[in-house]
DNA sequence: CTGTTAGCGCTTTCAC
DNA sequence: GTGAAAGCGCTAACAG
């Protein structure tokens, strides 16, 4: 396109070397305040910007980072992002992302090819823990890397989650109060510890209650919406469950119109819960009782740590965080 | 971190010129089939990977794009990113991504310093088209833009639209069709053409149908949300409409709340058509009609057009399209 | 306080 | 078919 204006562009007008320019645009002890004063000025005349391919070449250090997330199009995910691109530009950080349709070949792929030197470090909530373990046990020693939400529970790295356990107890527990007897479970990212803890939260809390607790009343994500929703449809005609959680809000869908067809009553003949960050959900009729992140902070969060890292290069203790999520009570659950 | 795999390791390793790596790794027809075996062998086994800042310093190319929009957590964004990561990985592309929360300043801060060489075009939903034309029929000068959505009007570029016009000329019709006798609007997006030519369509149906048309039935959008529920609920106080449109979805929520407030039945009392990309809007009760875009395919249209320009370097001719927004028919405002 | 120089990793003539 | 050399824009060590 255009002739870009570069350092030399700088340095030829004034009569003086890059090395001054270069210099006096990082406001260096070296650089007498006139030359400066004149760098200053004729930079911003011709709109000078830093060429980041030069500088990273020769300082190695981009500027940027990378987001890798299973799907972009998600509430959870996409304001996880809002939160990093927030944290970035405040300490004019550039965002890369990367979406891997939960296709860990492809989250090899992206993370391989990050591995060059296009970025300063990478943000990444996985997509599956067992298919590539050594992957990201060989990856974390290469650059600089915080898990966020889908983590790798046993790898040494900084990890920013939620409390999944806790949540999905809680949300057990609060069926129980509400006078559920035999509460279902709707499974998915059961290949991560992410999965794992929110079936064993929902597990305990059946137990600790000497509630039913029957693989029967588990249901497992297909990526066919059609299968999910016969196999809903038959748990509930087969079982005739009173409570329902939903491990993600893919499956609480389908729930709910299940129960449309079946003409079952939601707040009265099946309660619902879900893992959910729909901004919508108190339209939802009947309003759905949601467990919902606070991915706008696990961005933020996340993004600050990383920042942390680069900055001081040296190794951080393990400063893994695990924030709360909230049960947002609604219609649908609430006790009377 | 680590040091990293360059031409040289592997020129080195095969006591040849870094010029024949380079050459090889391009699949250069100078270069011999056995010695082009032998680089791309290990070139996989170290995992090489090229460095972009060192050929796109040479090159010119970055082999990035960046997307400015207003909002990331939003799901006509999130959709239309979405696609536009699609496109880019299939040409191994790189997506960066900066909101600007609707500040035309920083908007302008964003595209200036994206003049540098980090990437090789835009695509970009605007925030106003009122606050900085001169900056951007500067901008589209000095690199490959492609606009979608919200649109610059009257400056030379390609642009990706939907058609905003008929989208609320037929939204309303619908509505009349329905028996409605006074529509209200609620406006947004009133410093865009978007905008303008959403309010034009609602206005050229009423005044086609003899209906009543009086700024006092419309709405504007305000910042401040406890404002914009005030306004509603005045309105509809006030002048009782029996049909609305929406011309953003942040203000058909508020519009929902205030009738559940006023304990008026929607699909009976009011019937509201909202734009909106609401995933789960069938699940609204009363369930939602909408206007929805095909954001995921504007996404993928305004990126399949920008790589067009970025490969052809020559200029393009008004390669421009509006794709169609489907009203989609809900409870809400069926008629029968 | 300022300039010279070398080199980051890569590509591209131009020789051989 | 291969290599030497120059240079993209920038920075840092070192001279002066």
């Amino acid at each position: 396109m255009k002739r870009l204006v570069t350092m030399k562009t700088i340095a030829k007008e004034l009569n003086v070397s890059t090395a001054t320019v270069s210099k006096a645009l990082q406001d260096s002890y070296e650089i007498g305040n006139e030359t400066k004063q004149k760098v200053w000025a004729l930079a911003k005349q011709l709109k000078y910007e830093l060429n980041p391919a030069g500088s990273s070449l020769r300082g190695q250090k981009t500027k940027t980072i990378a987001v890798i997330i299973p799907e972009i199009a998600n509430n959870f995910f996409s304001l996880a992002i809002k939160g990093i691109e927030e944290i970035a530009r405040r300490l004019d950080y550039h965002v890369l992302i990367y979406q891997t349709h939960e296709n860990s070949e492809i989250e090899m792929a992206f993370t391989d090819s990050l591995l060059n030197g296009r970025v300063d470090g990478i943000l990444i909530s996985i997509s599956s823990e067992t298919s590539n373990n050594e992957h990201f046990r060989e990856l974390v020693k290469k650059i600089p890397i915080v898990f966020f939400d889908r983590v790798y529970e046993d790898i040494d790295a900084v990890k920013i989650t939620t409390d999944d356990y806790l949540s999905t107890y809680n949300a057990t527990k609060h069926l129980i109060d509400c006078g559920c007897k035999k509460i279902a479970y709707l499974l998915a990212l059961d290949n991560l510890s992410t999965g794992k803890k929110r079936v064993q939260g929902y597990h305990d809390a059946l137990k600790e209650h000497n509630m039913l607790y029957t693989s029967d009343l588990i249901v497992k994500y297909d990526t066919d919406e059609a299968v999910n929703y016969n196999n809903i449809k038959n748990l509930i005609l087969t079982h005739k469950p009173d409570g329902v959680i939903s491990s993600i809000e893919d499956l609480a869908l389908p729930c709910y119109y299940v129960c449309k067809e079946l003409n079952l009553n939601i707040p009265k003949d099946l309660k619902i819960i879900s893992f959910s960050n729909l901004n919508t959900a108190p339209l939802l009729n009947p309003s759905l009782t949601t467990i919902t992140q606070p991915a706008f902070e696990i961005g933020k969060e996340a993004a600050s740590i990383l920042f942390k890292i680069l900055h001081n290069k040296h190794v951080e203790p393990n400063e893994s965080m695990i924030l709360e999520s909230e049960l947002i009570k609604r219609d649908s659950t609430s006790c009377n």
